[in-house]
DNA sequence: GTCTATATGAAGATAGAC
DNA sequence: GTCTATCTTCATATAGAC
């Protein structure tokens, strides 16, 4: 692990960001130095600056790719027609998006404070628009009868905070398979917004 | 605020705990230092250690003290004979109960991590003892065949997770009471368990 | 019970050599 | 691109005076 001298491997910068997404989900960003994140790396803590201006950027980094990627991968799948098809497909994603990323959920749940007041805004913003996507669903079911939900912007919250606490206790080689997970966590949000069996 | 000598107020220990509670939701156990409570507080840092041996037995004061009101209110209420009722009253106990201490669950969730192996190990117990209860009700619900659940451990972490929820969004004054997101919230948990209309 | 002062260590970030 | 060395600031915790 440990390096003396010039690298050179020409993959450093991932290896920053792999090793800072890793510390700062096990320990915290504020709990985690940039001598342990060097030290993960294998090199002296000052080299850290030639791949992130400061330990700042580097919490931002992580939680703005994680956004845009969980925006892309929604916007990459065609759109189903009826509201139901429609929320299964984004239940789905979700839990399989989320479950396959823990340390990057953990982070951007954990570490949104910890963001300086402009880089909140901005992860702030993509959260916001991918919430927006589920509420347009269910209005969308509401309107066509498919639903019965009393208060839409609650539910998406409720959806969503239900679907993501999947993270607190779900692995790989547990005693449920994540497809096991998926229809269980489905049944359960058709039930709760009120889809007939 | 800032007082130079001797305050013999008699009530610094809980504006101890006061401070530390406010400042470790806002900015987090590890970004916040002994100065900034003391200042908070108006003494100087070397005082704080009159009133705790150390910073981490601060947090796990905090955490302890409040998963054991938790449990403790859930044991003062009479136990519901009927599975519905009893899932009701946990619904709405958990709302309330919660809403009312948003920085308590805030740092109950995001400082585990921060909690040296032998405080973590006993605030684990007590949360796990909580989500039993929970997950007794909703078997007790299946036997008697009032709920549609296909695994009572999962829909307990569920439905956890989607009423705490609650506390990432609600704020007193806005634009619904607590009592109107108790009802909303209770139907979406009746329906989720598939209890009949 | 609180103060001031301090021991001791570690943090983020930068400078300049190689 | 990485190293070593360092600047500056701040951290937890303790000691001893009042």
């Amino acid at each position: 692990m440990a390096r003396t001298q010039g690298s050179h491997s020409g993959i450093t910068g991932p290896r920053v960001r792999a090793a800072a997404l890793s510390l700062f989900a096990q320990h915290g960003y504020a709990a985690v130095s940039m001598r342990q994140i060097a030290r993960e790396v294998g090199v002296q803590a000052g080299a850290l600056y030639n791949y992130t201006p400061d330990k700042q950027s580097l919490l931002f980094d992580l939680m703005k790719t994680h956004m845009d990627e969980l925006l892309a991968t929604r916007a990459s799948l065609e759109t189903p027609t009826s509201p139901v098809a429609a929320l299964e497909t984004f239940t789905r994603l979700h839990l399989r998006f989320h479950s396959e990323r823990p340390d990057e959920v953990f982070i951007a749940y954990m570490e949104l404070r910890n963001l300086s007041p402009d880089n909140f805004s901005e992860v702030e913003a993509l959260r916001r628009a991918y919430e927006d996507q589920l509420e347009a669903i269910l209005r969308a079911g509401v309107e066509s009868g498919d639903f019965t939900v009393a208060d839409p912007k609650i539910t998406t919250m409720a959806v969503i905070a239900m679907l993501t606490g999947v993270n607190t206790w779900f692995r790989e080689g547990g005693r449920l398979s994540l497809s096991e997970v998926e229809q269980i966590y489905w049944d359960m949000v058709r039930q709760a917004v009120g889809i007939a069996a």
